[in-house]
DNA sequence: GTCTATAACGTGATAGAC
DNA sequence: GTCTATCACGTTATAGAC
């Protein structure tokens, strides 16, 4: 049966078998052939709809970045507003933290990503801020938010404690990190929040509104 | 020729001409067999010094993070030293931009990784941190270097201002990014170095110095 | 035993004909 | 939409020169 009456696919249906397999199993598990048999459909009919497998990963970020909260921005102050919107952004990662690592490479030409990084830049304008500072800004925080996703700090250690014991006299007790984990993790992500957007307040304070 | 009389491979000259191959065209291009072209060899001959690919990877990262000095920890006063160090390890990724995606990953087993680990954790017990503090600061400042040399904010935007015209409104000049590259990674770098650092020195003077 | 070469397997993305 | 085909990949098996 060389073509069904209705269509199987679409890009919509697409994108969102890609994403449940790159968050089960990982970016390396999506295959064009997998993808297709969970589509039940063979691999060369992707290309209907997408022209690479690129484009399919393209799409699955930027449906990623699409749920993360930018209303925000406007009806609240710009520092407590920064502060929920780089919480939002973080925890839309951390829900697929396998696309994270294609996600790190900017926002190119996906819409999501650019609705996001022109909500942020446009709200520190709209603060006070001058362009060059709400440049910056908005880089730290992007470098922040994604560091903070990419390399999920307690994961990095191996779980086998004998890989460090000895060795590394101050690692003894490395290989617990991954039990508490989103206590590290969240911990880590909140001190290191705090201590930028404090310290903003207090440059805002210095530069934008030297009464 | 089966077999020279000198061996024409080593674990070195893999890492060495692996790591130039990531850094002249990306971490794509290195597949076995170009990596073993440039080694006037073929691709099987590199099982005889790797058991896998991962592990050639491995070795170039490590490579890469062994060149990150930590000789800062111990003379400086810890503020400072931190500033240093973070300061090197930004450098040294960003000098093999290709090679962070695969470093993100945590430092695992590699040697040069896991000294880094234990030489800033250790510092920062010294300078009278607690455990729990230390590793929230060390996880913190891993987000930052590696979120800041990841994506390259001012990579992140495509070239095309026709991209962005119109749909975006304040990004009208983001594809002139670029031009500015190293001025605003540079300058979101070090106004999130210095911000976070001057919260920790208040923080500590509050939790640790409690005078 | 050590280090390479050749050949081959299985899987990947993707192009073209139907 | 399917099928067939191409080409590159990581890796293994095997054989032969040092």
């Amino acid at each position: 049966m060389p073509r069904p009456s209705q269509p199987l696919l679409s890009r919509q249906r697409i994108v969102e078998v890609a994403l449940r397999i790159i968050d089960e199993e990982g970016l390396a598990a999506l295959s064009t052939r997998r993808l297709a048999a969970d589509l039940h459909v063979r691999a060369p009919s992707l290309y209907n709809h997408f022209a690479t497998k690129e484009e399919i990963l393209d799409a699955a970020g930027d449906a990623v970045i699409a749920a993360v909260d930018i209303s925000m921005f406007g009806p609240r102050e710009w520092p407590e507003a920064l502060r929920q919107w780089a919480r939002g952004y973080r925890a839309a990662l951390a829900r697929h933290p396998n696309n994270v690592p294609f996600l790190a490479g900017g926002p190119a030409l996906r819409p999501a990503a650019l609705r996001l990084a022109d909500a942020v830049y446009g709200a520190l304008l709209d603060a006070g801020w001058s362009r060059s500072y709400a440049t910056r800004i908005g880089a730290t925080m992007r470098y922040f938010v994604f560091g903070s996703t990419l390399g999920p700090f307690a994961l990095g250690f191996v779980v086998d404690p004998f890989g460090y014991a000895g060795r590394y006299p101050h690692l003894t007790d490395a290989h617990r990190l991954r039990q508490h984990r989103e206590q590290v993790d969240g911990g880590a992500f909140e001190l290191g929040l705090g201590t930028l957007i404090d310290g903003l307040v207090r440059l805002y304070d210095q530069t934008v509104v030297k009464s």
